[in-house]
DNA sequence: CAAAGTCCTGAATCATATG
DNA sequence: ACATATGATTCAGGACTTT
């Protein structure tokens, strides 16, 4: 809209920041090591992924940097080992199954959450907001911690899934939505960003396809209506295996970004995956800063800014 | 549907229970004093409200007696005062401001809650479920609340409201939502009733606001479409005052019944407000027992009970 | 080439019975 | 406590295949 973009980086100043940057070696440049510093600057990282424990990283970050944060933490799905088969052609579900899931007990989750929004909190600026993604697995350890905390919660959005898995037993109701609270630091916080007539039109989207909505009725609700990640957009192996089983759509970030930041401003996720919240932030002329852990997330996030970014001349 | 109705209690059988019932009596005999006994027997309180503290009239009940208990406790939106009136009902400044929503911290909600929480679970009999309602005040409280504690959540259920307060002042999304948590007391728990079929009933109508209706019905989601509790609905003083700051919509309650319980079924409620729990359970030939503190909500309850149920002969 | 049909799969705490 | 077999059929979206 009318912001101005005020440090946007694209390959060119990307290079100013990152020197010797040249056409070989623009994906290492992305990947910063957590270990390579005692501590970072923000130039050392802006547009950066550093690979790493997301602590250790952002103990290592200036205080005050981030304009919006995005987490999308371990869910701890607790699925106990049932295995389970589609009936129709012997097909077994391919659900959750990672390593960084799964959690000896709550208090060991909470204490990692908690940790996580310590430092989160330490990086936010003090008009930043703060997205986290989760399901009724965790996002109310989530939530109550984040109150504990001091964090004031704006709204709870509701990701309602156009494509939900249906639950075919019929002992539930089909889980469709995701939950995802907004906050800021404290209630104290007001000139965070909120672009209200963003909201309006992304909470309206689906509804405008099927009737014509009314002008009263033109309200951002904290609902949004999205598909999930698949097709071309879902990061596949050689084999066609999912790299990473839990990626976000695109979509979704979108709206996180353009409804809570202005062009240019800096994006943070501590638990990037395989990058898609820095990917969004910069087709949308945001900077980033992510983590991650796993290298096999890394190359995937290297590769969507590979096509993402032309080469430095 | 063809669940057999196994112990209606309709006045005539009411009566029953209650034998010095008579026709100018009967407001009377729907309530009895938590004060009156000792404990009480199952026959003492069907199908009645028991007037007075929750705590310590669950804890003069039997164990394992209620097939669904529906909790709408304090919500404890109390925090700063400031910002109470954008969010809750259509009164502007003159929100939720009842002294049953006052604790002193989040410590004091969370007791309440934990000791509510171990007295319904006592309460419940083995594959009963139990829902529970709030916002992002309190829900996430509740949540982690009830999985400390064992509950094994089946769903959240996600109320949409068609006719939300607009934020007008365009800070955040406009909160159209509530949520509701249905958990039973423990993972091992399996046989508990889901109506499955009057899901995707539920679930549909949500549909046919948006599209074309589907010549199937659709999966049974965890969303629900339903306006707010207005118009001749909503309870009233004679000054058109509303009675209770945030009497629930009966059709929410239809749908948390009819998915949850069989007819006959006995369904609990600590917190009875006006008593829309046990007036729409009655209404669907479930039996229900419910606690109330205050006189002026327990009158209410009385006014809606006495239209429903003809007088004794 | 368009249209229609097939196949696969998704953050899932999805059941029961028999060894 | 595991592991395995059985049972009996959910849906939207997208990629792919066939007509």
């Amino acid at each position: 809209m009318d912001e101005p973009s005020t440090c946007k980086i694209k390959i060119t100043e990307y290079a100013k920041v990152c020197p010797n940057a040249n056409e070989q070696s623009i994906e290492k440049k992305l990947v910063i090591d957590v270990g390579a510093k005692e501590n970072f600057g923000l130039n050392d990282v802006l547009n950066r992924i550093m690979q790493g424990d997301c602590i250790e990283g952002m103990k290592k970050l200036p205080s005050e940097i981030a304009d919006m944060v995005f987490i999308d933490p371990p869910y701890f799905l607790q699925l106990q080992n049932k295995r389970l088969f589609r009936w129709k052609d012997h097909t077994e579900v391919n659900g959750v199954n990672d390593a960084w899931d799964k959690f000896k007990s709550f208090e060991q989750y909470d204490s990692f959450l908690k940790n996580v929004l310590t430092e989160v909190k330490r990086i936010m600026k003090p008009e930043a907001t703060v997205w986290i993604t989760g399901t009724y697995h965790n996002i109310h350890r989530i939530g109550k911690i984040m109150l504990d905390m001091g964090f004031w919660i704006l709204n709870d959005v509701i990701w309602f899934k156009k494509n939900p898995m249906p639950n075919w037993l019929r002992v539930r109701f089909t889980n469709a939505t995701e939950t995802l609270i907004w906050a800021v630091k404290n209630g104290n916080v007001k000139w965070y960003t909120f672009n209200e007539h963003l909201a309006r039109k992304f909470s309206l989207e689906f509804t405008e396809n099927f009737r014509p909505v009314p002008e009263e009725e033109k309200i951002g609700t904290n609902i949004w209506y999205l598909p999930l990640c698949t097709g071309e957009e879902r990061l596949r192996d050689e084999k066609g295996k999912k790299i990473h089983s839990t990626q976000k759509p695109e979509g979704l970030l979108e709206r996180v970004i353009l409804t809570s930041t202005k062009s240019g401003d800096l994006v943070f996720d501590p638990m990037a995956g395989t990058g898609t919240t820095g990917y969004v932030a910069s087709k949308l002329d945001r900077n980033f800063i992510m983590i991650e852990k796993e290298k096999k997330y890394i190359e995937a996030a290297e590769s969507r800014f590979v096509k993402l970014w032309p080469r430095a001349e």
